[in-house]
DNA sequence: AGTACAATGACAACATGCTGACATAGTGAA
DNA sequence: TTCACTATGTCAGCATGTTGTCATTGTACT
């Protein structure tokens, strides 16, 4: 009943919890100059690395998050200066989200933060921890994710 | 720049993400017949595990969060018949927190949902892979949460 | 004892997420 | 082509999280 495992993986999805929170809280700590939180740097990111140019839907699939939330922050970032909807080839009505000159700027910026982050906060650990840490996580999600 | 440990680091943090939206969505259909949201079954669980009671500060420091978003969240508990308010013997404002026989009701409830949930999903994993995951999450964790 | 600092409760403003509902556009099969 | 189904944009309501502020209570140090 209280098997070892049990409390093992009940320790660990509290643990993505906690972890979670303690991310998204270094990534606002980390672009607070920037103006962006947490909401936008993760479509910024999204946009950045999707070299075809994405849609509102597609950025909340890509996040895993409803598309009437990612609708409402990228229609603030448009009108931000950020983003420009484009028009899509293959969709009357779902534009294309592109980074503005400033958008691009500012995921340089966003980056120019983010190296050393990442370089202090792996640099003790070893490359196949984080990999076998990755692959467990990913298990999870292809569980979850249906 | 675009070194192999970084990648794997972004994309842990993007997973860590995912895999917590995921797990939220889960509870919440594990104990959607309870009447329970995620917020509530964080702190019925919190509350649960703590032998001698906790206050609305002590469980936002387990949880990680906000006094005042635990405080909002168990004031309607209250109200709902899960929790009671108790003199606290050390501190004449701060009260503790502790399950009616309701709540202690719902947290057995929850338990019969979770203990298959958890059957399900980790008996493919050995517990080797649960306990190194563990570890290095509980290590990130420790580097962010100062 | 007195006093500065920390902890707590309470309230407000705001950001972000979700779901539901509706109209419209796009897609694919008969 | 037509028609059913899906995808999308939009609006609304609500749950949950954060931060800031203020008054009050506790605590610890001199």
């Amino acid at each position: 009943m209280h098997s070892p495992k049990r409390i093992l993986f009940l320790d660990l999805v509290l643990s993505i919890f906690r972890l979670n929170g303690l991310l998204i809280a270094e990534g606002d700590a980390l672009t607070e100059k920037l103006g962006l939180t947490h909401a936008r740097w993760k479509v910024i990111g999204a946009i950045a690395l999707s070299s075809a140019g994405l849609t509102v839907p597609g950025v909340a699939r890509v996040l895993g998050q409803s598309r009437q939330a990612v609708q409402r922050i990228t229609d603030v970032m448009v009108e931000d200066g950020l983003l420009v909807y484009q028009r899509n080839p293959k969709h009357k009505r779902s534009v294309l989200i592109t980074l503005t000159e400033e958008g691009n700027h500012v995921y340089n910026m966003l980056r120019e933060q983010q190296d050393p982050w990442v370089m202090e906060n792996t640099q003790e650990i070893p490359i196949e921890e984080l990999d076998q840490t990755l692959r467990l996580i990913r298990r999870l999600i292809n569980k979850f994710d249906k």
